[in-house]
RNA sequence: GCGGGGGUGCCCGAGCUAGGCCAAAGGGGGUGGACUGAGGCUCCACUGGAGUAGUCCUGCGCGGGUUCAAAUCCCGCCCCCCGCACCA
């Protein structure tokens, strides 16, 4: 016996994990290379080494890995390789918080990933950071046995890699695809450098919004007042400026503005030419009057304290019909008003801020702007602009506003900005919408317009239209998620392509620029089908010229004259090209979730604008998230668990099949100690079957039982492996499957013999591979354990026996089993000491007409026609009929089935009567039913419900 | 707001695109029992309510509707999660 206590299993699969591992390496026996056959190529989304892996990071590289030892073992040609993402700048602000001693971060380095003392000081080199990391993460993947060629390995920040991305840049630049443009970004005033969320304190995003200027004409200049509101500006009827701020008349927009000095400052970084003249006091401005640019009148200037200089130009028009703080501060400071109604909305008066004031208790500004938000939504979704507001609008604007009475308020706002934009009456200014965000630094980000910046232009008619035929012609697991995929190409726009800072490669034709990370990440997976060969042949970057790749990517150019002009060898050059195009499309790329607005999308445009159809990618697969203990993992709940620490502690085979087969992929998995310990009790259940190899030979009907349940596994194993219903096909051969072997062994139990060793082996011969994708490790354990000298995970498929697939023996058994049930509802409620169970079965004369019955049912007619195609004869004879047919309805699957096949159900029972006897440790007989025994017991027998007596 | 996905029994999670096999798979947990020197192993039974008979009642977010029949289809409502850009 070589039975390993349980508490010693996870010792155990740990021992065998590494012992394979090593087999593996030792045998290279993931190391793809071109040859005869149908060829698999694989990838996953390459890691970002700025932390180790946790449990989350698990799940897309197993369901990869998973996929591909599938495959592998289908007979493809598997090639499964992986990379380093170093590009972008969150390893450098890491490591910056490193060397500051951020304590947070500290704690889950030195607590968390129990990463050594004496390296922690030195991860604030990002380079160190990455590398240490890079490593860190491949320990990782080695330990959880994913399939990967490592010869192909690279980070993007290696030269070689880096002339690739250059011929990347150079093809898109010759298609159009590159283009400058002015971009707004959250920018630090001190660093002088743009802010996003990792910069920021508290990592919020720094999200930009635009406000509307509307410019209000005074004798000192133009009161720039910003809104979000443009449409109501005929129902404003004062200007708001902050009594206790400065205001300054300043050159702008090309003429003399007042605004706040501090959005003055702020508004130098959007335009050019802000120039600032005078300061100006909050009392002079409230001295005069200033003009409504829409209505042409003279509306005063007043004093409040909600207005914040610090937001946008730090003036607001007064509108109080609409705006809840307007009103509110107009009344207070008892300013009689005209309330000038612009918008109608169902369910309110005509001024509904004045309505919603009034009847709450308003007490501070928070009421306030509740109100305003509450309105505000309302107005937006089923406002409708007011036809007296024309009336009210100077002549020369009457004709070009003349749509706008009747329209809905987006529409309004729309036309509003457009008539006013255009007539100089107004403009617009940009402005961090969930201000304050601060910079890591301390300092408020602004809002600055970058000039000149490059952008890959998603929004290309043309290359748009090449990515929606590269997905309409594209593998998505699961399909629900295609719909995101499609809304994500036709959503993205021009998308900024470099940065001023951070790892990576410069920008071809303007050096000051580095590649963004999600630009250079797009078609890499291309690499990898040379990677392995340059790095061998130790290719200098400076070879690897826009013709070098040219030629190896696209064939094109003459290879001798590239040969002669790089200095690499022509043999060299068609071997690579030969690498690239055996290997190449990618044939399947998973990633999870939060990958498709981004990067699988850049994936495919850059896949559509680069390479020839006949090149672009076949399929992508997306998987959920992992929750550890039903908790999201984050840094604040400190459950983040390391991958490595939970292949620790559970085995790498428990670790794999928890994080991919205990949902469907595109939910996401709960990681559960009980739940990764019951995979590893089910786990063990079959490793010990190993020690099952004395019995009886006898075949029997447990024995094909067991055989057909198993071949029917198998049979049913491809298409539910193909489709990654890795769920069921797990719930299958892992759970089921065991209790299918309990279950085989209690039909040999109540024969009074022992099971029979060779069915077991042949359970075991072919569950070993069956399993040998989730838990290859095990597996390669198990499959050596059984005498055999290959690798399980080369091994081929299983394929089935469909000689052993008995419907009908599946059919009986399942009647036994039903009848056991029956009898223990029975039992349940009977009282007293029950000694023997009569089983009465009903004689078979209205089998036929049972099977027509079921006949009609299965086909979806009714009462009817079973009816017509009968015509009784008699009131008695229908009323049969109808019992029948209720009967029939109300029937199980697979008492239909048996029905259908007319099996002879006395024969059937007394098959079964020594399972039912010993399932029930109770005396069991079968007779016939028979009128006698219908008196005795007032009981009623129907075909395959036979009556039963407890006594 | 826009777009996507959900709300199922003590918990997790299938099923709902093709309505009847659904009191609702599977796992976890719980209760009782078997095995054992002992068990945190394994196995068996039970785990909505009622019941001296295989049944009946209630039930799959809330409220309606269609149907002989609805967790599944239709309408309305409530609630939750995710993405919305220059960031990996």
């Amino acid at each position: 016996m070589i039975t390993i206590p349980s508490q010693d299993f996870v010792a155990f699969l740990n021992e065998i994990s590494k012992k394979w591992q090593d087999e593996w390496n030792r045998n290279k026996l993931f190391e793809a290379e071109p040859k005869e056959g149908k060829k698999f190529f694989t990838t996953v989304a390459f890691p970002y080494p700025n932390s180790p892996f946790h449990l989350g990071h698990g799940r897309t590289y197993v369901t990869g890995d998973v996929y591909a030892r599938f495959m592998r073992m289908r007979g493809y040609n598997v090639l499964f390789p992986m990379g380093f993402h170093f590009t972008g700048t969150p390893i450098i602000t890491m490591a910056d918080d490193v060397a500051k001693g951020d304590k947070d971060l500290l704690d889950i380095f030195q607590n968390i990933y129990e990463i050594p003392s004496d390296v922690i000081p030195r991860l604030s080199d990002p380079l160190f950071m990455a590398n240490y990391f890079k490593e860190e993460i491949k320990m990782a993947m080695r330990e959880l046995g994913l399939s990967i060629d490592w010869r192909r390995e690279f980070t993007t920040i290696d030269p070689q890699f880096s002339s690739f991305i250059v011929w990347q840049f150079s093809k898109l630049q010759e298609r159009g695809f590159v283009v400058k443009d002015t971009h707004p970004v959250g920018w630090c005033p001190v660093h002088n450098l743009p802010v996003g969320m990792h910069d920021t304190k508290g990592d919020v995003e720094p999200e930009i919004g635009e406000y509307v200027v509307i410019f209000f004409d005074t004798p000192l200049g133009r009161l720039a007042a910003a809104t979000l509101r443009p449409e109501t500006v005929f129902g404003a009827v004062a200007v708001w400026v902050n009594p206790k701020a400065s205001y300054v008349i300043a050159e702008a927009w090309g003429s003399k503005i007042i605004i706040s000095e501090k959005a003055a400052d702020k508004l130098k970084f959007q335009m050019d030419g802000v120039n600032v003249i005078q300061r100006v006091s909050p009392s002079d401005l409230q001295k005069m009057n200033a003009t409504n640019p829409v209505t042409g009148r003279e509306i005063p200037v007043l004093p409040a304290d909600f207005v914040d200089p610090n937001t946008a130009t730090g003036v607001v028009m007064s509108v109080p019909a609409h705006a809840p703080f307007d009103y509110f501060y107009l009344k207070r400071s008892r300013v009689n008003l005209e309330i000038v109604p612009v918008i109608s909305l169902e369910g309110y008066s005509d001024a509904p801020a004045k309505e919603l004031v009034e009847s709450t208790q308003v007490k501070n500004d928070a009421d306030l702007k509740k109100l305003t938000e509450q309105l505000y939504k309302s107005e937006y979704n089923k406002g409708v602009m007011r036809a007296d507001i024309l009336s009210r609008v100077r002549d020369q604007l009457k004709e070009s506003l003349s749509k706008v009475p009747g329209s809905s308020v987006p529409e309004a706002r729309k036309l509003v900005t457009e008539v006013l934009s255009e007539r100089g009456m107004a403009s617009k200014v940009l402005e961090i919408l969930n201000k304050p965000v601060y910079c890591r630094c301390g300092n408020e980000v602004v809002v600055k317009l970058l000039k000149d910046q490059w952008f890959l232009d998603y929004g290309n008619p043309e290359w748009k239209r090449l990515a929606k035929k590269l997905l309409a012609n594209m593998r998505v697991v699961p399909d629900e998620v295609r719909k995101d995929f499609e809304y994500s190409l036709d959503w993205l726009q021009k998308r900024a392509c470099a940065r001023t800072r951070g790892l990576g490669t410069p920008l071809p034709w303007d050096k000051r620029w580095i590649i963004e990370s999600l630009s250079d990440s797009t078609i890499y997976m291309a690499y990898y089908t040379v990677a392995h060969r340059i790095k061998a042949l130790n290719l200098h970057a400076t070879q690897l010229s826009e013709e070098f790749w040219d030629y190896v990517l696209l064939g094109k150019g003459d290879p001798a004259k590239v040969a002669e002009k790089s200095g690499v060898a022509l043999e060299t050059l068609q071997d690579l090209r030969r690498n690239f195009t055996f290997w190449y499309p990618l044939d399947m790329r998973h990633s999870g979730p939060d990958l498709i607005p981004n990067h699988l999308s850049f994936f495919i445009f850059n896949h559509a604008g680069i390479f020839p159809e006949e090149l672009w990618p076949k399929g992508v697969a997306i998987n959920g998230f992992i929750l550890y203990e039903g908790k999201k993992m984050s840094k604040s709940l400190r459950n983040i668990i390391p991958l490595r620490k939970a292949v620790k502690n559970y085995g790498a085979d428990v670790v794999r099949i928890s994080l991919t087969s205990l949902v469907d992929m595109a939910t996401d998995v709960n990681f559960t100690d009980s739940g990764a310990r019951a995979i590893a009790e089910t786990l063990k259940k079959f490793f010990d079957m190993l020690d099952m190899k004395s019995g009886s030979r006898i075949v029997g009907i447990p024995e094909r039982w067991i055989q057909s349940k198993l071949h029917r596994i198998v049979k049913d194993s491809v298409p539910l492996m193909t489709d990654m219903k890795f769920r069921e096909f797990i719930n299958e051969i892992l759970f089921n499957m065991s209790s299918y072997v309990n279950e085989y062994l209690e039909m040999v139990r109540s024969e009074s013999r022992e099971y029979n060793p060779d069915v077991i082996r042949e359970v075991l011969e072919i569950w070993t591979r069956l399993i040998a994708p989730f838990a290859p490790h095990l597996a390669e354990e198990m499959w050596h354990r059984l005498g055999h000298t290959t690798f399980v995970s080369t091994e081929g498929w299983p394929s089935h026996d469909e000689s052993k697939i008995n419907d009908v023996l599946e059919l009986e058994h399942e009647y036994h089993k039903q009848l056991v049930e029956d009898i223990r509802a029975i039992l349940n409620v009977y009282k007293g000491k029950p000694s023997l169970v009569m089983i009465y079965v009903h004689d078979g004369t209205l089998t036929p007409l049972l099977r027509e019955a079921v006949e009609i049912v299965t086909k979806g007619g009714n009462l009817k026609d079973f009816m017509s195609s009968k015509r009784p004869s008699s009131k008695e004879e229908a009323k049969t009929y109808q019992r029948l047919f209720q009967y029939v309805t109300e029937m199980g699957e697979n008492n239909k089935r048996l029905a259908l096949l007319g099996v002879n159900e006395l024969e059937v029972l007394r098959k079964g009567v020594s399972y039912i006897r010993y399932k029930l440790n109770l005396d069991v007989e079968v007779e016939p039913f028979t009128n006698e025994v219908k008196t005795k017991f007032n009981k009623e027998a129907l075909p395959l419900r036979p009556a039963i007596i407890v006594q």
